[in-house]
DNA sequence: TCTGGGGTCCTATTGCGT
DNA sequence: TCTGACGCAATAGGACCC
């Protein structure tokens, strides 16, 4: 959900060019607010904030009449209150909020089956392979925003551009109610003029580090080395950013998802000490993550607990069970032996338990074959088998077969000791 | 004014087996 | 026989997203 209140919003002119476009991010607006509004209309052009929790809440959403005052999602809901006094405050009611993202993304298959969801309120669509029967990116843009305004009462901000970083970039610049088109020309002149923190993925901490380096906009990133970017936030997000400051994005539109982890935690109204209380709300999450696991037909394999003590600071401790399971009882105990662990220095604010299907790649070392990763196993796996049955003994070319083959030598080899 | 709940991904550290 | 390097898996924590 877009955190802007909308000052500084660029959208495109109706003829605009949209050559070389394929993805649509569409993004809804003010999601939790705009649905409260269409259960009560009184609500309309009013500040509206929908936060949970009494005392302890934090704002989901609010309505841009509330996001001028300065309101803005993950805010308590006592600052924001202070912010915009005058303000409506409704607790979110999520199973309104599900029925209206299942109607809007019906909306979306019915254009292309090629919808990814992102969250509740926003999917990415490939349109291109729906020209044909409706038009070029633009034009079914154009249709989505009417089709979702007509079919729901509902407004959203549709982003349309070659990729889908740029696409998603485009929606969050072109709300509310907006349409912003990004042609592949366009792209890198677009890019550059964005600040850093634009760039997906590139958060506060990721922005701080950039800007001491004296990297504000994108267009800083394109003259900065790789190594650079590689220091100051890791080679993985270094490598990444260097990539999207530049247009480059190969992700394709993923129509499905599985999911890795399922888990619940809850923050308590007041802190709390005591150890049995504590204890039976690990029973209740245990229950409660075990009845969505069987519900999703799947087993965790890792159970994680996490504990906030009244000051914020947070632990986590993990484990991986020999058998795997979703059973209750059997996660509660994990969790259980997991909290015995922990020095209970400080009340507590928030318990979790989380199940998670696997660790590591899941996958037992299987790379891909052409990763490097993987030569690197055969070559070891070979000094290994030279080490042991002498040089001469094997030779590569021999040894490689078919992938099953590789896959039958040691995945754990020891290196030669020459 | 204190900071929800659902997730994913990345990194550093540690211990183990070879 | 001992040792160090290496790869890997497990674990803990943090950043980020909506």
């Amino acid at each position: 959900m877009g955190r802007g209140d909308g000052t500084g919003r660029i959208v495109s002119a109706d003829d605009a060019d949209d050559t070389g476009t394929r993805i649509l991010h569409v993004d809804m607006d003010a999601f939790y607010a705009a649905v409260e509004v269409l259960y009560d209309p009184s609500l309309a052009r009013k500040p509206l904030i929908v936060g949970g929790m009494e005392g302890r809440g934090v704002v989901s959403s609010a309505s841009y009449e509330a996001r001028r005052f300065g309101v803005r999602s993950a805010m308590s809901v006592g600052r924001a209150l202070q912010l915009c006094p005058q303000a409506i405050v409704v607790v979110p009611r999520f199973e309104r909020y599900s029925e209206l993202s299942k109607k809007v993304m019906a909306i979306f298959r019915d254009i292309t089956p090629l919808v990814e969801p992102l969250s509740i309120d926003e999917a990415f669509l490939d349109v291109s392979g729906a020209r044909r029967l409706w038009g070029s990116p633009g034009e079914i843009a154009r249709m989505v925003r009417r089709r979702v305004l007509e079919d729901t009462g509902l407004t959203c901000s549709v982003g349309v551009a070659a990729t889908k970083h740029v696409a998603k970039i485009a929606s969050t610049v072109s709300k509310p109610d907006g349409l912003l088109i990004v042609s592949e020309p366009e792209t890198q002149a677009f890019l550059a003029a964005r600040p850093v923190g634009a760039l997906w993925g590139v958060g506060p901490k990721a922005v701080e580090a950039l800007e001491a380096r004296g990297i504000r906009m994108v267009s800083d990133i394109l003259n900065t080395p790789r190594g650079v970017l590689d220091r100051a936030l890791g080679p993985a997000m270094g490598a990444r950013i260097w990539q999207l400051a530049r247009g480059i994005d190969p992700r394709t539109v993923q129509t499905e998802h599985t999911e890795k982890s399922v888990g619940h935690e809850e923050t308590f109204l007041e802190d709390v000490s005591d150890t049995a209380m504590l204890r039976s709300e690990f029973r209740r999450l245990a229950d409660r993550v075990a009845s969505r696991l069987r519900a999703g037909g799947w087993e965790a394999r890792t159970i994680a607990i996490k504990v906030r003590f009244a000051d914020f600071t947070t632990l986590s401790r993990s484990v991986s069970v020999p058998e795997p399971t979703n059973v209750g009882q059997r996660i509660g105990d994990v969790a259980l032996e997991l909290f015995e662990k922990i020095d209970l220095v400080q009340p507590i604010r928030l318990i979790g338990v989380r199940g998670e299907r696997l660790t590591g790649d899941g996958m037992g070392g299987l790379a891909l074959w052409d990763d490097d990763a993987e030569w690197r196993r055969v070559d070891a796996a070979l000094d290994d088998a030279r080490s042991r049955f002498g040089r001469g003994a094997v030779t590569r070319a021999s040894t490689l077969g078919p992938r099953r083959d590789v896959n039958a030598l040691p995945t754990n080899p020891r290196p030669a000791r020459d």
